[in-house]
RNA sequence: GCGGGUAUAGUGUAGUGGUUAACACGUCUGGUUGUGGCCCAGAAGAUCGUGGGUUCAAAUCCCACUACUCGCCCCA
């Protein structure tokens, strides 16, 4: 209706949502150090072929279509990072953090930018919280982002959380089970829909997640890639699974949970809770263990994951998780103006330098105690503090309790007191 | 890129051809002197998404566009 709105995709995060990113966030980066990460910060543009090298034929479409990439005058390109994950593999060469004690172990968060069609808790800026361990092949680091995605949600509210595991295989192990996955498909092409004829074509493993009919029977007998593992890969999950069942922590295995892009290896992973629309995934992860040489750096290995606020909120509002409100305060400080108002600015800012989290009644010109009482009630306010001509005289402040009992006067010293024991 | 749904005050809605577009919530003011919630009274606030068409007459019917939304494609 009205010229001014906001771009498509892009979100307002009012006041009242605003205090579930505070808890989210909050909890993620207490839970992040708990497990010993770093907080990092990288920029919102890098180079456009940070972004584009390494993802094969795949990148043309992401560059043109997927990504808001920005062409400076003298031809250089950069692009919004759509992804955390190559920002911080920069970073981490760039910075020299090879040479720091490995692995290094960082965690991020801020806004992403994907030019796509939105849909729910799908923005074309979106926020994530953003974990990733460099320069460790051990399985326990994959345990270790597994563990705290697992945490994180838990430890949010969420019900229902499950892991879904896979193994996307190596450069050694992954074409010879795309091969099989092709030729088995290719053999039961009647039974595909044209869609997942198109996929077949274009990116085998896609077809893994096809939503059509009748394919969860005729996947469940196509060829797993875990059964197609090298044995570098197989021990690296078989490892993993031991030390999940070490933990008591459950998992399924989801044989048609891949990555199509081969800077990816061995773990993949999603956290899975109950009942969030359309897609359950509340965050995916796995191992990147190409990424680094793909962008042109050293080979280091790398595991992380990625999860989008806003879905994690999304999820906790249908899960009927509610945030505390934010604080606000329960003092007003309401006057009758003219020397009133002096007093009641500088009582206000005594409390405030005090730690009391205190409201001024803000009034041009005269203002009605009524319009004022009706204010700290609106703010639910506890007490409010009154000064008239007579309080000025006396040098005493009248003190409104709101929630019936009676007023009374007192010296500002007093006022502090009786405010501090209140909190 | 492809489908479905929706579009009326800040918000949520009512209003399916006929005078000044209604209600609730919210906002603001007042209900005498310096005191809230409840209640009462009043006010502000909408070119009915935009543009065209049909008609004596359109928020209402038709067409187009746009936006929002849900899903598909894609998903790093």
């Amino acid at each position: 209706m009205a010229s001014i709105q906001r771009a498509k995709g892009m979100q307002d995060v009012l006041p009242e949502d605003r205090r579930y990113w505070d808890v989210v966030i909050e909890t993620a980066t207490k839970l992040a150090r708990r497990y010993g990460f770093l907080g990092i910060d990288v920029p919102v543009v890098e180079y456009t072929n940070l972004f584009a090298r390494g993802m094969g034929e795949a990148s043309d479409v992401f560059v043109q279509k997927e990504m808001y990439t920005i062409e400076e005058p003298d031809g250089t390109s950069v692009t919004m990072r759509p992804e955390f994950t190559a920002g911080l593999v920069r970073a981490y060469i760039e910075n020299g953090m090879a040479s720091w004690p490995q692995p290094v172990k960082l965690f991020t968060v801020g806004p992403i930018f994907r030019r796509e069609r939105p849909q729910a808790g799908r923005y074309r800026q979106h926020s994530q919280f953003d974990v990733e361990i460099l320069g460790e092949t051990d399985p326990a680091a994959d345990l270790e982002v597994m563990m705290l995605a697992m945490n994180l949600y838990a430890e949010l509210g969420y019900k229902g959380l499950t892991f879904q595991l896979n193994s996307t295989g190596c450069p050694t192990c992954k074409p010879v089970y795309i091969e099989a996955l092709t030729a088995y498909l290719a053999d039961h092409a009647a039974r595909l829909a044209a869609i997942d004829k198109e996929r077949l074509e274009k990116n085998p493993l896609r077809v893994l997640d096809s939503k059509e009919e009748g394919m969860d029977e005729l996947l469940a007998n196509a060829p797993h890639i875990i059964d197609y593992l090298c044995e570098d890969c197989d021990s690296h999950l078989k490892d993993l699974r031991r030390m999940l069942e070490a933990l008591d922590q459950s998992y399924t295995i989801n044989f048609r949970l891949v990555r199509g892009i081969d800077y990816y290896t061995k773990t993949v992973f999603e956290v899975w809770a109950q009942g969030i629309g359309a897609q359950a995934a509340v965050c995916g992860g796995g191992r990147y263990d190409g990424l680094a040489e793909a962008i042109g750096g050293p080979s280091t290995p790398g595991v992380g994951f990625g999860s989008g606020i806003e879905r994690i909120i999304l999820g906790l509002k249908e899960q009927g998780i509610e945030p505390p409100d934010s604080q606000q305060p329960k003092v007003l400080v309401a006057h009758f103006g003219g020397a009133a108002k002096e007093t009641a600015v500088s009582l206000t800012y005594k409390l405030r330098d005090q730690g009391i989290a205190t409201r001024l009644a803000f009034a041009r010109d005269k203002r009605s105690m009524k319009s004022q009482m009706r204010e700290a009630n609106r703010m639910e306010a506890h007490t409010v503090l009154i000064i008239g001509e007579a309080e000025v005289a006396e040098n005493m402040v009248a003190v409104r309790p709101l929630d019936g009992a009676d007023q009374a006067r007192m010296t500002v010293e007093d006022v502090i007191q009786y405010l501090k024991n209140k909190e």
